[in-house]
DNA sequence: AGCAGTTAGTTTGTACCTCGCACAAACTTA
DNA sequence: TAAGTTTGTGCGAGGTACAAACTAACTGCT
């Protein structure tokens, strides 16, 4: 299936192969801007001020980003006339006399987005509204330790019939996988559980086989992309994700960007150690944050101290029995949200980013395990005048945040937003 | 004393007083780029490709930056008009044929920068040309329970004796300053040692008495930016520095710009946890990295094995003992190294910048205690294909680093190098 | 009803920046 | 001496944002 290419401002336009500059010596990466990148650059910013403040006028947009009005109706017009835009109705506004504003906002019959979740064993694949919205939701299994062509079909089959549902091309598909992502050169490196994947160049082979912009990148990832485009991270310039589960991991935004470190490898927050020589850990060192603030931790302290159905423990069971009345729950809970906000607080040492979004089993402990979290953080930090840390919880439809997160990463990787 | 303004393109031109954008909602801070920002953010990484990268021809520029030579020439020729630049002798090149290239590179009379050490009871200025050289330093006692107003009379008499010896107006003044400090508001937060300084808004007084663009930092950051400009870190568009001494601490540079964190916070790596309910740290938590990897602990430790000299222990003494022999000297040294290493490891899992810049004590143990730490990380990290983890250290000259990265505050600072 | 005041959005002309092309200058090689 | 190569400089084209002036639409006062 071969999909039109875009409209000329182009969402899903790829970056020009960025010349082979070999003057070396260290690098050199210096880049100087031209005008016309200048153009797609403020173009891409000005769909991501609508996305951040929801509708907005033109005038209104202009006051935003502190440019001339006319500039705004140079980049607003030609999305108009391509469908990619709506203007709404004529608000009365709230200020008193004045020509109405005409709010302007994303057209739900616009090209949506692709999204595929990748984990053991399973895919899902969907399609994604410029608003959020979800349709189109396929699924699949695949053989974790089978043949890689097998899984190149299963893949192209389901996401094939997702796409083939969207009334107009899509603008991308965005991946969201577990394990280790080189989302630089769009390859997977390893899925400790799903050997089948290792070394996949996944973002060639989807590009070749639907001629759109593909980009993918490791799961916590995703889900901060998920939070910035449609969740509690929207219109916000620093906050980080923490997924904790049977495994550890983050994601950092900052100064507006998504964060990925060298070939995407920075966030891997489960194996900063917390106790030097403490318990060992799966990655075959010791006292790994992952050792203390994960499941197995959990599932070992509630055999021990005798809690009910210690396998199958989680944060949210373990925040029932506490209301309920359990005191070795609540002290379970103390403990483990302790240890959880052990590694919040070293991200808060290290980047101040004062915000995180929490995801997988704590968040399944809902505001009373994030207010837990924030006290004990609140605690550990080195107090600074004016600093204000900030807990929240994204767990509800846990999937679909990362689907839209998969879908928030051709946006962000495509619309080029800083240069 | 007052200074005339600079020329057009201004190395110090500050920022138009960021209008007031009050639409509030969540921030709303998107900003358009504009015309003539654009043409500063070329001249300014124009000028940073040369710090990088050295003298270098028009066309070199060119290719480095990936335009048109022409441009390159636009740029370059009014800084040129402006004694900025110098145009050096046709050199004879490495191609065979063609028309000699002139390399092009800062021009040791142009203005310099002014650049202050505040350290508890000691002031230090200097100015640094463009080229990194040192002129004019002068030093000054102040009463660290003081007066307020004392120590301002000696820093504006010890910084006018400085710059007064100037040919040319600074381009501005850099202060890197020991505790905490709110670079965006340019206010010293807190300094242990000297409470003098709590809550003193220094940029704004130094802006009003010399009439020049200020820019304020604290030390771990002065040295990153001294590392960056003048040092090892020349060139690397990802690298951290990391201080180690009676306190700890650390700075970042990330996609080819600082990292300051929300009000400049970002970096305080001491106290990150390495040890749940370890010893006790003086910031009135347990098992900060400051716990195990800081003089105090070496000497508390040089102790208990019975080493000579104990409360005068440094790491230089360490590799210098450990290489006549010691036994126990080499063990010390080598957990001592192996502590420092934790910190690093965190660093590098979540930011994965996979090159540091050791300061302070440890970069006394020179090459050999670099290679100890390098060790300890490579194994306690988890190991990604291909990536390569590089330790430097940066002793010599001490003071230089943060002088000049005091300087570089303000080249980083005023030069808008992202948009 | 009519007019002043206010805000939104558009039209028009201007300034600025980078780019591609053409060309002179300077040097090497055959 | 001629051909080839590289550097650096004019000049016009194309694209972008801005300022000023204009029209459109609505409120409120007389």
């Amino acid at each position: 299936m071969k999909f039109e290419s875009q409209p000329s401002y182009s969402l899903g336009q790829r970056t020009p192969a960025s010349r082979e500059v070999a003057v070396g010596e260290n690098g050199g990466n210096v880049t100087l801007v031209s005008q016309s990148a200048l153009g797609a650059i403020n173009r891409g910013r000005v769909l991501q001020a609508l996305y951040d403040n929801g509708p907005k006028s033109r005038a209104d947009l202009a006051r935003l980003a502190g440019v001339n009005r006319t500039t705004i109706t140079g980049i607003v017009q030609p999305m108009i006339e391509d469908q990619l835009l709506i203007e709404g109705d004529a608000s009365p506004s709230d200020v008193k006399g004045g020509k109405p504003a005409r709010p302007l906002y994303f057209n739900p019959d616009a090209p949506m987005l692709g999204a595929v979740l990748l984990l053991p064993g399973t895919i899902q694949t969907c399609l994604v509204a410029l608003t959020g919205e979800i349709k189109a939701v396929a699924k699949a299994e695949f053989d974790t330790h089978g043949d890689t062509e097998a899984f190149i079909a299963v893949m192209t089959e389901t996401l094939t019939a997702t796409l083939s549902q969207a009334q107009q091309a899509p603008f991308g598909i965005g991946v969201a996988s577990a394990g280790m992502i080189d989302s630089d050169n769009g390859t997977i490196l390893t899925v400790n559980l799903a050997p089948v994947l290792t070394g996949l160049p996944l973002v060639a082979i989807l590009q070749e086989r639907f001629s759109l912009p593909v980009a993918i990148d490791h799961h916590p990832r995703a889900l901060l992309v998920g939070d910035r485009w449609f969740g509690p991270g929207r219109g916000q310039q620093n906050f980080a994700a923490v997924y904790t589960g049977e495994v550890l991991g983050g994601a950092f935004f900052i100064d507006g960007k998504v964060y990925r470190g060298l070939a995407g490898s920075g966030g891997e927050l489960g194996h900063t150690v917390v106790q030097i020589d403490g318990a060992p850990c799966n990655c075959g060192k010791h006292g790994c944050w992952e050792t203390v603030a994960a499941l197995p931790w959990l599932r070992k302290e509630a055999a021990r101290m005798g809690l009910p159905h210690p396998k199958s423990i989680t944060c949210a069971r373990l925040v029932k029995e506490a209301d309920e009345g359990s005191n070795a729950a609540e002290e379970l809970l103390v403990r483990y949200t302790r240890n959880v906000a052990f590694g919040i607080v070293n991200l808060q040492q290290t980047l101040s980013l004062n915000s995180y979004v929490l995801h997988g089993d704590v968040a399944g402990g809902g505001m009373k395990a994030a207010e837990l979290i924030r006290q004990h953080v609140e605690q550990l930090v080195v107090k600074r005048p004016g600093q204000e840390i900030s807990i929240t919880v994204n767990g509800i439809g846990e999937g679909h945040t990362a689907l839209r997160g998969a879908a928030g990463l051709v946006l962000s990787s495509h619309l080029k937003l800083v240069i």
